[in-house]
DNA sequence: CTCTCCCT
């Protein structure tokens, strides 16, 4: 029997029938072939506990959609729009019998906004749901509130072709799990020894000749993206030239992907090097051997910016599952997998979900709508990330979507158009200003791919003037599939806003404030001094690539940029005239330091975010802001710009001494990081007259520190930590004090301690100090803290190797009654 | 080497 006789899913249909009559969620596993998204819902229209009510399915894929509705209509012998019909944007084929609607999922959101107790719907089922797309997971939540607390009768269906319903069940509250089996043909495996090394357009040549040398039948070839397409294409050409070589890939023209898709017309063998959009979206005729390179290129959402990001990444075990079976759809078919069995064994079973991974402003925004603040609030598969709502919640305050996680009459407004809430704000801005065919033309723009080659830079205006022209039969420069595609999606907005098309050359300024009003946060200003680098008005730095016409423009509003580790690139932005946005300025008045010149800067700045627009200096400053930047300039630039002399160090390191030493006496602390954290309080009073970096010199400091320790304590420094001690000599020898408290350093010649027994102490006799004795000629000889130990024990061999190397200096064999002398042998009277 | 793939 073939396989398209036999539907597998027939076997589990009374079971489903009967489980559903009993539980309201239930998981269908089969994978995919297994026919059931079409035989499913037709089978579940006439059950009674649907009650006559409809049935909706949602669709991943706008195509599949279509295409699933109209299999359905074919199977009961009727047209689309019947008994079946579907929902995509823009486009509805139901009528009033319609008891099956097929709806792309973010659809269902809105059916949900609008009419949250589903009235006459019994039944919803997900179809594909493996996927885990953001829409779906949200679609969910939502269906799950509405059954728990205002449809106890509705039913939810869950399809799913993974091998984890056991798992999806368990977050779906045990609900029961049918499975079924699939109806495609074994795939041999074949992997490599070992992982191979190198680049992977050389690589993947490779195996794709040795496949061709092996096996018979048609090859897809899976890789990252167009890149690596493109190279492999390159050595294939040479080295088969007989053969039927394809790219697929989603920006190919349209034209091209069909070639890929159907067999060669000259019966040649044929070759297809895909992206994943050979996974699940489009289907090869005749394929018998895949190859897997085991790469695949996935978007990174990176909440700190607000970016996305291209990340190349090893293919997880589902999707690599996925590909092989695309070998299988006609016959047994073979797969090679480049890589090892080792490398296999340690694959991700799956990519997380996307809302793990993608940009919550569209979802946050629907939130708010439902009435949740907190998203915990519903029950989630996978809870969306913190940071990711965060940076969500910025950018729909931004636009004054939400205030305060509130939903605000604007915010509502936006939910109108049916896209992302960036564009949905420059449409409604946009129609304000009676500019709604410019700002139709621009967001389908902004939403479809670029119809112009990359080459081109990144100006928006260009790209306006293409689409225009293409319109208005006066030329084509671009993709024509991609301009037919935006035409079709600009046509759609000027249905909604009721707007004639319009073929006129806009002005860069109107270009530029309809991106600004998209993406508020990316008006970007050129850097002093250059010609390609600028700052964007969230404080990122981005470039254009060398060249762009774009070069040299003092503002930008930028659409669409990447986030690279340092700067990001800007790949499609606008001239600006900033003033465009004068509504949005705030003016700040700033007194600064500029660490170059060594001087206080006053100025009256107009902002735009975090951007200065405008700068004018102003000479009067507020006493006590002028106070608080000198302070903060002391902390950058450090203590040192204080005249600092060895008195005042000395101060410092003998009142921080006291300070470890005697805790409980309250003597302050001055380390220089005290002493930086209290800047204010004692140094500020003295700042009246400080106005550049000089003037920090010309301030007495001795006299400033003097004033930080309290009058009975200022009482008692000379006698606890004494500058100076006075030795047998009868001079007054200069002590070495430390900030961290280690012992005080009394450097001294060894014989002006003649006659001292034992060793000088200071903190109140309790700290003996540390003597450095010195030779003659002021070279170390001993370091000590014990005195009469050195005269008793060391001394007699110093005075051995001494007196023979100064033998005009006096070396007495008893040092405790000697007198104590600076300079040499006294002559004999 | 920017450009995997979708969706209201």
């Amino acid at each position: 029997m073939s396989p398209q006789e036999s539907l597998p899913i027939s076997d589990l249909i009374p079971d489903l029938k009967l489980t559903l009559q009993k539980t309201s969620t239930a998981i269908v596993e089969a994978p995919p072939g297994a026919g059931k998204s079409t035989v499913l819902p037709l089978e579940l229209l006439n059950e009674s506990w649907l009650e006559g009510q409809k049935i909706l399915m949602l669709q991943p894929r706008r195509l599949a959609a279509k295409a699933v509705a109209a299999r359905m209509a074919d199977l009961l012998g009727e047209k689309v729009g019947q008994t079946v019909g579907y929902r995509v944007r823009f486009e509805t084929q139901v009528s009033s019998v319609t008891r099956i609607e097929v709806v792309t999922e973010g659809i269902l959101t809105r059916i949900l906004q609008s009419d949250p107790e589903l009235s006459g719907i019994g039944l919803i089922i997900f179809d594909e749901f493996h996927e885990r797309s953001l829409q779906a997971d949200l679609a969910l939540a939502l269906s799950r509130e509405v059954q728990q607390v205002l449809r106890e009768d509705l039913k939810l269906l869950i399809m799913s072709a993974t091998l984890d319903g056991e798992g999806l069940s368990r977050l779906l509250d045990d609900a029961p799990v049918l499975t079924s089996a699939g109806r495609s043909y074994p795939v041999a495996v074949r992997y490599l020894p070992r992982d191979l090394d190198g680049p992977l357009p050389a690589l993947t040549a490779g195996v794709v000749s040795r496949a061709l040398d092996e096996e018979s039948g048609d090859v897809l070839a899976f890789l990252p993206g167009s890149w690596e397409i493109q190279r492999t294409l390159f050595i294939l050409q040479e080295r088969h030239p007989q053969l039927s070589l394809h790219a697929l890939y989603g920006e190919l023209p349209q034209a091209e992907q069909q070639a890929a898709l159907l067999p060669d017309p000259q019966g040649r063998r044929k070759v297809v090097l895909a992206t994943t959009i050979a996974e699940t979206s489009l289907t090869i005729e005749g394929i018998r051997v895949v190859i897997d390179s085991g790469y695949t290129r996935i978007p990174r959402f990176d909440p700190r910016t607000g970016l996305s990001r291209l990340e190349t990444v090893r293919v997880t075990l589902d999707a690599a599952i996925q590909r092989a079976g695309r070998a299988g759809r006609l016959g047994p078919g073979v797969c090679y997998r480049m890589w090892s069995e080792v490398t296999q064994n340690q694959l991700q079973a799956s990519r997380p979900p996307e809302i793990m991974e993608a940009d919550l402003a569209p979802l946050v925004l629907d939130l708010a709508q439902w009435g949740v603040k907190d998203p915990a609030a519903l029950s989630w598969l996978t809870l969306p990330p913190t940071a990711a709502l965060r940076q969500a919640r910025d950018v729909l305050e931004n636009l004054r979507a939400i205030s305060g996680g509130t939903i605000t009459p604007r915010g509502k407004s936006l939910l109108k158009y049916p896209t992302h809430p960036r564009l949905a704000h420059l449409l409604m801005e946009g129609e304000a200003a009676g500019q709604g065919a410019l700002a139709a033309d621009v967001a389908a723009l902004l939403e479809e791919r670029d119809p112009l080659p990359r080459d081109t830079g990144s100006d928006l205006y260009m790209r306006v003037e293409a689409l225009r022209r293409w319109r208005a039969k006066q030329g084509t420069e671009g993709d024509v599939a991609a301009l037919k595609r935006t035409e079709r999606l600009a046509q759609q907005w000027r249905r909604l806003l009721k707007v004639p098309e319009e073929n006129t050359r806009p002005t860069h300024e109107q270009l530029g404030l309809m991106l600004a009003w998209a993406y508020p946060e990316r008006v970007a200003k050129l850097r002093e001094g250059e010609h390609l680098r600028y700052r964007l008005a969230n404080g990122r730095g981005v470039r254009l690539k060398e060249h762009d016409p774009l070069q040299g423009e003092p503002w930008l509003a930028v659409a669409h940029l990447d986030s690279g580790t340092d700067e990001g690139r800007i790949f499609l932005a606008s001239i600006l005239n900033i003033f465009e946005l004068k509504a949005d300025f705030r003016e700040v008045e700033t007194v600064s330091w500029d660490s170059r010149s060594g001087t206080l800067v006053a100025r009256k700045d107009t902002r735009y975010l975090e951007l200065v627009v405008e700068s004018t200096r102003i000479s009067h400053i507020p006493e006590e802001q002028r106070i608080q930047v000198l302070c903060q300039a002391l902390r950058s630039e450090g203590l040192h710009l204080l005249s600092w002399n060895e008195t005042s160090l000395q101060w410092q390191a003998r009142v921080q001494s006291l300070h470890l030493w005697r805790t409980s006496e309250g003597w302050p602390d001055v380390s220089d990081q005290a002493l930086l954290d209290t800047l204010d309080s004692w140094l500020g009073p003295f700042l009246q007259n400080v106005r550049k970096r000089d003037d920090f010199q010309k301030l007495d400091l001795p006299s400033i520190l003097t004033g930080l320790l309290p009058w009975d304590l200022a009482s008692r420094l000379d006698d606890l930590a004494p500058p100076r001690l006075e030795v047998p000599s009868g001079f007054k020898v200069q002590l070495q004090y430390f900030k961290d408290g280690s012992t005080p350093v009394l450097a001294v010649k060894l014989q002006e301690m003649f006659g001292l027994l034992d060793t000088p102490k200071v903190n109140g006799g309790r700290t003996p100090v540390l003597l450095h004795l010195l030779s003659p000629a002021r070279r170390p000889v001993q370091v000590t803290q014990d005195l009469r130990s050195f005269w008793q024990n060391t001394y007699p061999e110093v005075r051995k190797e001494l007196r023979v190397r100064y033998p005009k200096h006096p070396w007495p064999e008893d040092p405790w009654t000697a007198t104590a002398t600076r300079g040499v042998k006294r002559r004999d009277p």
